[in-house]
DNA sequence: ATGCAATAATTGCATAAGCAACTAATAAAA
DNA sequence: TTTTATTAGTTGCTTATGCAATTATTGCAT
């Protein structure tokens, strides 16, 4: 049985994947003017054109502020546009411009082409345990994060 | 069989992970005055002590510039020393401080901690095959990166 | 020995992300 | 209806991280 060095952790290994992740995205994504952080946005609104960002934020897991900026620089990119919500004129509805929705085709075979190359020596059976396990382990501590915020009010 | 949603990807969700882990650690942490980035310096200090900041870099799979300013936080905060390496006046040699050293219980504490949230509904088997899954994805695209980095030159 | 390449570290620049404080709009309560 | 609370968004501040350019030292080649 493979023994844990005690300096080495699963939050490095995580780390450096996420790390790999956005290096490899961010290349990907480059020539599109937009960059790994811009992706999930994009991806989201090919399914869920129309929605806020509050919304965006909430499905992403992320900050509002977080979910803000990104529709900034997507806006400024030309692949999104914003209308005010007649029915809550707090809130913005997010569309994707011609341009965005243009970008699927792009938007898929990157996201593809990063799964393969993750997940090129695994099994179909791994490839299902891994996501599986991934998204577990998300929530298991986020549960305990949010736990914490909690308790300090 | 569970079928992966267009807009979804593991990207996605190693993120929210990523960044789960980083809120967790941060909050760990923060009573002793460093965040989650200098946890692993410390860590690999602990065990091995006296290496140059590249070594660290190098282990820990950052940049230099990364490593150099975890050091010198670390350093400022009271727990690590440079010294300049007498074999290579180039490189210091950076050890851990009497503090430094006192915070081996509460690092371990730490890491154990987290280890046991991320992972307490998993199996033996699956602890073993998470930890195994995501150190080969992160080579995978790690691998890659380095390939992309080649050809450009 | 002199010059050139590689190594170790530092710093500036850019991007990302979260928290907190703030504004504006809406909903709920008085 | 006025007041209060909640919701959506924005912005400032802080921290983290990588890349590129720069300096200093060392090693290698001529």
């Amino acid at each position: 049985m493979e023994k844990l060095r005690k300096h080495e952790s699963i939050g490095r290994d995580i780390s450096h994947l996420f790390r790999s992740i956005r290096n490899f995205m961010g290349r990907q994504l480059e020539p599109y003017g937009i960059s790994d952080a811009q992706f999930p946005f994009l991806m989201l609104l090919l399914y869920e054109d129309g929605i806020s960002q509050e919304k965006l934020a909430t499905s992403l897991k992320c900050d509002r502020a977080t979910s803000a900026r990104a529709i900034a620089k997507l806006e400024y990119a030309g692949y999104v546009y914003r209308v005010i919500d007649p029915d809550n004129r707090r809130a913005y509805k997010v569309f994707l411009t011609e341009q965005g929705i243009e970008m699927e085709h792009i938007l898929l075979a990157v996201s593809k082409d990063m799964n393969d190359i993750l997940l090129e020596d695994f099994t179909e059976e791994e490839k299902l345990a891994f996501r599986n396990m991934i998204q577990r382990a998300g929530t298991n501590i986020s549960k305990r994060n949010q736990t914490r915020k909690n308790t300090d009010e």
